[in-house]
DNA sequence: GTGAAAGCGCTAACAG
DNA sequence: CTGTTAGCGCTTTCAC
């Protein structure tokens, strides 16, 4: 079934080098034989196996994206922002849900490089994998998106997580707050702990001692965990007066434990998140958070596959960082 | 940099053959050479090149999925049905998003395959991209997920819309409703004239004659689709005691539009969604939905992909019709 | 402007 | 158990 540039060529009485010419649009074929040649393609369906053409040209066009959890809408938007770019540069995206499987990473990164993918992007690795693929990077781009290896020795984007805690807790101690908790997140990872400093510079700053008992983390940033840590806060009557999500989907969890609490948001506590993702504008949820330019991480990690390229992967590391950006809404009040 | 196969040889002081073989678990080789091969390969960072090997073998251990827009949060949890699937069958998958975009589907579909997947997974394909598709059909399996071409000629899984239109509506006329708004949905595709199908039984059955300005459809089943006709709807004065959204967006977006014109629900309007998608059953949220079995639909389009390859691509087609479930919130009143 | 030949990295007969 | 050889479908010299 599958036909081939040589049965092209005997159909076109040229040789296959012809085909081959003809189709990549060489300017060594007399436009007469090129129309020839293109016609008989389009008219028996003939398509270019990129996999034989991958082998000699020693590409495939194609780049890896690593997410931890697809069903966080966090990350949809990233791959939109990542395949936008890469399909604007004729490349294409393998998608990869590690569902914060250390395994399932591990293994995916290996086959991503056994595919030969020319560029990798990793949203969110968790610190155990960090080593692995430092010993990649001199093979291949990578470009982490947020948490990346602690020497920053590697190309990475994020958003200025420090600048987003930061904003945050500023913003709740303006409105009067001084019992802030702070929960969720993976305490491991460098995009936590730079919000996590955010928050303590403020506090500081203002000379509220932050009350251990409520910075709580979780290994995964999930509606669940942000349920669980609060309702157990407030079970064991630690009650804050606001509470700083790790993400919007900790928040969201934090609201519903606070409301099952008899706790009503914003009234009794106020509740802030990062990320903004799409659905927590819905007018029912309206959370005040810090958004992340998802989409720009996304794209902006496919251009730095394409820098990184140009130059020496060993000693060469490429970095932007983002701006947050409060979005007020209703979930937080003056005290 | 990279090393080859033959590199291995020479290192081990064996021809490549016995390398290709230690790498792949023939038992024509003696432990000890295997040992001593794996050894190395581990010991230089030896990666194999699954495109050479694609070549000789003709596989390339891929699938593409294609959905038209990844951040309903619909897409994820199928193409996470999808990916784990896959996996497990040591299958990767090229994630695409069409972004409702006939032109961008119709490329992206080319390209899979020139990359040569080996099926094909088609989330609810636009009805101007079908005949494309069905050249293909006798090429490699391609299953349709929810809409697909009229005749059923196709591999595809579905939820029964039919069935879901009508629980939707039976559920609601039960409570009362005669005035039943149905909207969004792109007219032409199946999946929605199967659910509109479904409710006119419904309505035919209780010899309710449903008001044809109370049905109204959209290109694209997003939250502004579902808010800007419902905003329309009601303006024009046209107010039913409950809407039916074509999918839970849509139904989000009809409820924004109601409590903006004033209309609180469920108090004075009813609002019901389809699909079920993770956040609606937020407390804040809690709407009465149709679930579809989301990650199962993903789960089964891979399994077909593998049964179709053993067969007559032809004329042998296989499908699978899963049951819609009603999943009973707060967003519908008794009236 | 066209063709012949080599070779990308690997697997799969076929011999030994 | 191991090696030799051919060839997957294509691009790329190098000739003509």
């Amino acid at each position: 079934m599958n036909l081939t540039i040589k049965d092209i060529a005997k159909m076109a009485n040229v040789s296959y080098t012809t085909v081959s010419r003809a189709l990549n649009g060489s300017n060594q074929v007399s436009e007469e034989t090129r129309n020839r040649v293109l016609e008989i393609c389009k008219k028996v369906g003939y398509s270019p196996n990129a996999i034989a053409r991958g082998l000699v040209t020693n590409s495939t066009n194609t780049i890896g994206l690593l997410v931890p959890d697809i069903t966080n809408p966090f990350y949809p938007e990233v791959a939109l922002g990542v395949e936008d770019e890469a399909l604007s540069r004729g490349y294409s995206v393998f998608l990869c849900n590690t569902g914060f499987n250390i395994d399932r990473m591990e293994s995916y990164f290996k086959l991503l490089i056994e595919k030969r993918v020319e560029g990798l992007i990793i949203a969110s690795v968790p610190e155990e994998a960090k080593d692995l693929f430092e010993l990649y990077h001199k093979r291949l781009p990578i470009v982490y998106i947020g948490s990346r290896p602690d020497n920053n020795r590697c190309n990475y984007v994020t958003t200025d997580n420090f600048k987003a805690g930061y904003i945050a807790t500023d913003y709740l101690v303006k409105l009067g707050h001084k019992k802030i908790a702070f929960i969720g997140g993976i305490g491991i990872s460098n995009s936590y702990r730079e919000k996590l400093q955010g928050f303590k510079a403020v506090m500081e700053k203002n000379g509220i001692i932050p009350d251990i008992e409520l910075i709580r983390n979780y290994h995964f940033n999930r509606i669940e965990s942000g349920y669980l840590i609060t309702k157990l806060m407030l079970k064991e009557n630690k009650i804050p007066t606001a509470i700083i999500g790790a993400n919007d989907l900790v928040a969201l969890g934090a609201i519903q434990a606070c409301e099952e609490m008899g706790f009503s948001i914003p009234d009794d506590i106020s509740v802030i998140g990062f990320d903004d993702i799409s659905y927590v504008s819905l007018p029912k949820i309206n959370l005040t958070t810090v958004a992340q330019p998802k989409y720009d991480l996304g794209k902006l990690a496919v251009d730095i596959i394409f820098k990184a390229r140009g130059s020496n992967l060993e000693d060469t590391f490429f970095k932007e960082i983002l701006e947050p950006k409060l979005i007020e809404r209703t979930s937080c009040k003056q005290i």
